[in-house]
Order: structure tokens, then C-alpha cells, then sequence
DNA sequence: TCCCGATACCTCGTTATGTAAGGTATTATA
DNA sequence: TATAATACCTTACATAACGAGGTATCGGGA
């Protein structure tokens, strides 16, 4: 179950805690959410070669037990959008609270 | 700014506080979160329309000084519905809040 | 009087972002 | 030996939003 638009958040904050692939965050992902989040590889990469061209990532690629992987770290554009990416989403969880509260 | 999903528990919310018409729903998801959430006529309308075809809501028309109004009304399959798009919100938001803290 | 903003409904084309399913390739395990 | 896990990718499709347009009424200000 995945609502759209949380997913470059979700990337952007798995990176500033380190570089990482994306096979290693959608597990991540998937782990620390208990299985509630669950990002397809359809979603994910395009949304990482998004990310890259727009500027917020970028990549190196190595090999690792025979496998390629590509690493990804967020450039200072990348930083500063997520203090943005999560500002909205308190934002918008905020004020969905607000509403549903309300009567 | 309105992530995708979230307009059909706020309507069935609406509604559930009593029967109302879709101009109305917008002006007060719009006004009850301080304009964080707008939701276009373009999204309003399709998903009211939906929601009935779904059966979790329906219509009546009538005409107030001399404009036309749909009022809505929600089904008891909606009142069901509202209770399950409410927790899948919060089991939502409490998934991404994880995420988001974990380190 | 005439036009414009607010009210009230609607649709259509486009865009964004997800799923499902497929492909390629390597390594570890049953 | 074959299957799961790792690791990347793409394509077809579905969904749900936006933007912009249309129709129509009513009330208020220039």
C-alpha cells in the first residue's frame, strides 16, 4: 500500500543516512515499515534515475560478489530538498489530521 | 498540494458529518486545513462520481435559489468504507513517520 | 445596465506515479 | 540441479491528480 508521492521523500532520507542502492533501500524501506511500505522496482527505479537527472543523487557503480550495484548519495541540492520533501509531508499529514479532526 | 488517495476518506468524512454537495466538500477541505489541501473540480467531481458508481455514496438533486445541487449522502457499504480508509491512512502515516525516524 | 465574482455542476486532455510483469545476470542454498 | 535471493533494468497499463474549458444562475459594484 503505497500513497504516491512519498517516494522521493522515503529515498532522499534513506540516503542522508549514508550512501546506498536501490535494491538495499526498498528493503530498507519495506523492513522499517514493518511491510505497511512497499515500493515495486517499477516504482523505484525510474524514481532514482529521476532524482539523479533533476540533480538531488548521484551515482557510482561497482561490482560486489560478482553482482553490479550502483551507489547512490545525496549532492547538496538533494540535502536541502529533503528538509523541503519533509516539511510538506508534516504539512499535508498536519492538515489531512486537521480535517478529519474537525466537526 | 494533495497526495494521491487521500480524497475519497476526506470525503466520506464529510459526508459522514451529514449529507452535503460537492462545492461545498472542496470549501471545506479547503478551509478546515488553512488551504494546505485544494482539491480541483477536475478531482472532485470524477471521484464523487466514482464513489457512487461504488455504492459507498448517493445522490439527490435539488435546486436552491435556482442553482442545482447534488447533495450526497453516504451508504452504510461507506460508513464501512470510512472506517477502513481511516486506518489504512494512519497505519499509512505511522509507516512513513517509522521510516522517517528510524536510524 | 452590464459585467464580474461567487456559486454550482460538468468534461476532456495531459501529467505523474504507482503496479504487474517481463527481461538479464550472478551467487547462495536446499 | 533448480530455485531463491540479489541486483539492475524496461514496458504496458491503471489511477488520480491538475489545468482549462464549458454551462448556468445570482448578487453586487461601476
Amino acid at each position: 500500500m503505497n500513497i504516491k508521492g512519498s517516494l522521493p521523500l522515503l529515498v532522499l532520507d534513506a540516503l542522508s543516512k549514508g550512501s546506498s542502492y536501490g535494491y538495499q533501500i526498498a528493503k530498507e524501506i519495506r523492513e522499517q515499515s514493518d511491510a505497511v511500505l512497499d515500493f515495486q522496482e517499477g516504482a523505484l527505479y525510474p524514481t532514482l534515475h529521476k532524482m539523479e537527472l533533476e540533480g538531488l543523487i548521484e551515482a557510482t557503480t561497482t561490482v560486489v560478489d560478482g553482482r553490479r550495484r550502483r551507489y547512490y548519495h545525496l549532492t547538496p541540492r538533494g540535502e536541502g530538498h529533503l528538509a523541503a520533501e519533509r516539511h510538506q509531508w508534516m504539512q499535508y499529514v498536519k492538515a489531512v489530521n486537521m480535517v478529519l479532526g474537525a466537526m
